[in-house]
DNA sequence: TGTACTATAGACC
DNA sequence: GGTCTATAGTACA
């Protein structure tokens, strides 16, 4: 399936964003960069693409407005791109995936929890591999799984990123 | 297949 | 607290 991949600058950086004809379908973050997490200058700068049929231009501007508000704990609920991740996970990551997306902003899980609730509470170690899989972080909230002993455990975009949006959303334990 | 690699968890000292 | 080990799922040769 063909995707249209778009850059979304931002104050922390370049995201580059992949739509489908269905929805997000990829997110990639910029380079984990500390520094570049203080910077507080300006809002998004959405640059379209002009090959992506209208529709999708859309949603790479309601995309931006998301990230901004995700990323600050701005008021408001963010509208949301339809998510499409692309076909290609495996069940089980599939499976991940969307129980993720079941968990709600400022509430977490651990990886075994999360395995239990797929009804394989030995998997916990798979979960986090699955999490580490997700192609939409922060849209399928991989950064609300910590380890069981509270610690971070890992996220594809850099740890920085993880704990922010932990603080962001003011995690509920 | 076999093997190595994880964003784990739990038991043991 | 460290360290060790069992474990599930995946990727790759």
């Amino acid at each position: 399936m063909r995707l249209w991949q778009t850059s979304i600058q931002t104050r922390w950086g370049t995201f580059t964003a992949g739509f489908s004809e269905r929805g997000l379908a990829q997110l990639r973050f910029p380079a984990p960069d500390s520094s570049a997490l203080e910077a507080d200058r300006r809002g998004p700068v959405v640059s379209e693409n002009r090959e992506a049929p209208t529709g999708m231009q859309r949603w790479h501007t309601i995309t931006a407005h998301a990230l901004e508000v995700l990323l600050t704990g701005g008021t408001g609920s963010p509208e949301f791109p339809p998510l499409a991740p692309e076909p290609g996970g495996t069940p089980f990551q599939e499976s991940v995936w969307t129980a993720l997306r079941g968990i709600l902003p400022g509430a977490v899980l651990t990886y075994g929890e999360l395995a239990r609730q797929l009804g394989r509470p030995r998997a916990a170690r798979a979960v986090g591999q699955a999490c580490g899989a997700n192609p939409l972080p922060v849209f399928i909230p991989c950064h609300r799984v910590l380890a069981a002993d509270g610690t971070l455990g890992g996220f594809s975009a850099g740890l920085a990123w993880k704990q922010r949006l932990l603080a962001v959303e003011g995690r509920s334990r």
